[in-house]
DNA sequence: TTGTAGGCGTTATCAT
DNA sequence: ATGATAACGCCTACAA
């Protein structure tokens, strides 16, 4: 209701110049023990605290942080988001959020918006690695941006999870217990994810020297029901896979139950491995099998990443931190059939 | 790289003083039509745009609303957020998130941090309804604030859910099959979501001149584990419950776990009702009757509100929105076994 | 070591 | 109707 103090007020109290003040509070070495003390118990009873759109006006940051995403409902990004929260909180950040639905264009406005509001820098995940206009503007290097599961051709910062070993550990995993027709159901088709994924599953067969069929790639989408379709058709081809990799939040559900649909069960009548673990996974039975990664810990590293970029500990010039997944066996693999019937 | 152009540099350009400048951009309607145009191209043409913090130290909205919640991981508030951004970017405003892990503490310093930052209002879903420090900060009216699903004893707008109906419509359900003994496993005691549901399960109890049995009522905690326990728990008394009715995202898989590894078949051996909807839900077998609702709404209800509320529309006086819920059958729920055994 | 004064970009008040 | 100018609150040369 009142109006708030300024250092004037502060610097009257104190019995000094509104300088001192601001060099007190800013700790400048030079300033007279006496002074410093006036001015802070000057600023303590007076409850001062700077006026920041002031100071951003004179080019002081404004400790504000962008956050670009598809959608905040889907799980991954949620935690994403608050891992880097968390850490940017501890330093001092806040942090922005405004979801893009995947669009380019959305993409650029925000990008827009974020800067003319000072943000300090931008995490963001695009919806389209190859969108001319948005590689330009992330390039041209305006605002410190750091990329979150995806890659760019221009000089541009990334965190992302290490999916190809994730999905070639799998796929040896099924391919030793014999598989040999492994279907891949996944989304992002375009995005380094999926090409991460289908160059792990593809690198694992060529290790085992078993021929990957490309029909039983599915990459199109994330979405609940286009696991569930596409585990319907591949179980209607004439060589159905004997294992699934289900890679998505809402692919593995999809998946799960159009298999229940067709009275398929697991691991006997067909092996499955998922990503990333979720509640549903440790509590179905069987367990689940999952690739397993940290998507906090992501968000934290993509924070960190940008705040070592702003104080210029590391350039924006392409590194990358990629984090490891964790391969957790559970009981939704077995042999394929047909060498489960010759053991009985 | 270049430095930003001011309206000094426009008005040089069209050649005006930078007042008319100013006096174009805000609409005032004593300016000539001449000296608008020659502005607005000078504008267009050097790509000029205000500087907010300028506009910010002069008083003006920094259009920025705060967002915060216990942890936006939970898929509830992630969807409530995501429906509060989409809504407030269509009015150019922006969202700051900040989690605060339930914490009193972390609410006040939070709310402090909103303010200095210049946020126009709050949303905010907090951990302790009764915390005397909470209460009085958000009562205290210097910043608009909108309460989800929460309510607090001081002058606060606040939008939720009817989760009296929700419950009321749920348990008169399973009562009208039969049930006599119904258990609620839920979280958030002491929060207004708890209380009514609690409230609506009474109610329904009342109504069918059903005794109901205070041990069959377990609201501590919305965690899996919680749940999961609870349920053994609940299945092992000498008189199990008949019914279940699993409210919160992560409380119903741990029910049906539980109920798995007890071999308990739904709904021969017990009936089920979750609540909010979701993939498990609609994925398992049988599908799983829920109370529906629509926290995307929610959070644009409550973006909305604040807006109202800032635009002088309403006053933040106790206005409350409350969101209907949906009572959703699908095939979790039979009459108890010793009825069904009576029509063998 | 400390104080004075100018300027950041905008809006608003006052003359004209 | 328009132009000059004084704030807004802070930081920082520069002067003392």
């Amino acid at each position: 209701l009142r109006k708030p103090v300024t250092v004037r007020e502060v610097a009257k109290r104190a019995g000094v110049a509104i300088s001192s003040v601001s060099r007190v509070v800013n700790d400048v070495p030079t300033v007279a023990a006496d002074v410093r003390e006036r001015v802070l118990a000057a600023i303590h009873e007076l409850g001062w605290t700077p006026n920041l759109a002031a100071q951003h006006m004179r080019g002081i940051s404004t400790r504000m942080i962008g956050f670009m995403f598809p959608d905040i409902r889907n799980p991954l990004y949620a935690t994403m988001v608050q891992g880097a929260e968390d850490f940017l909180i501890e330093h001092g950040y806040m942090v922005m959020v405004a979801s893009t639905n995947g669009s380019s264009e959305r993409e650029l406005a925000l990008l827009d918006l974020f800067a003319k509001r000072g943000a300090d820098g931008i995490i963001l995940t695009v919806g389209d690695e190859t969108n001319p206009a948005v590689i330009d503007r992330i390039g041209s290097g305006t605002l410190p941006v750091v990329l979150l599961e995806r890659e760019m051709p221009t000089l541009v910062n990334a965190v992302g999870v290490d999916h190809f070993d994730g999905a070639l550990r799998a796929t040896g995993h099924l391919l030793s217990l014999g598989h040999r027709r492994i279907a891949l159901i996944t989304g992002g088709n375009g995005n380094r994810v999926a090409r991460d994924r289908v160059a792990g599953v593809r690198k694992a067969h060529v290790a085992h020297h078993v021929e990957l069929d490309p029909s039983l790639i599915r990459v199109q989408s994330f979405a609940t029901a286009y696991a569930f379709r596409e585990t319907q058709m591949l179980m209607g081809l004439p060589a159905a896979p004997t294992a699934i990799l289900a890679f998505g939040m809402h692919t593995f559900p999809g998946v799960l139950s159009a298999l229940r649909l067709l009275g398929l069960a697991v691991p006997r009548d067909i092996s499955l491995i998922a990503s990333n673990d979720c509640d549903l996974a440790q509590l179905a039975t069987p367990a689940i099998t999952v690739i397993r990664y940290d998507a906090y810990a992501l968000g934290r590293e993509a924070a960190g990443l940008l705040l070592r970029q702003l104080s210029g500990d590391v350039l924006q010039d392409g590194t990358r931190v990629q984090l490891a997944t964790e391969f957790i066996l559970r009981e939704s693999c077995a042999p394929p059939q047909h060498l489960q019937e010759n053991h009985e």
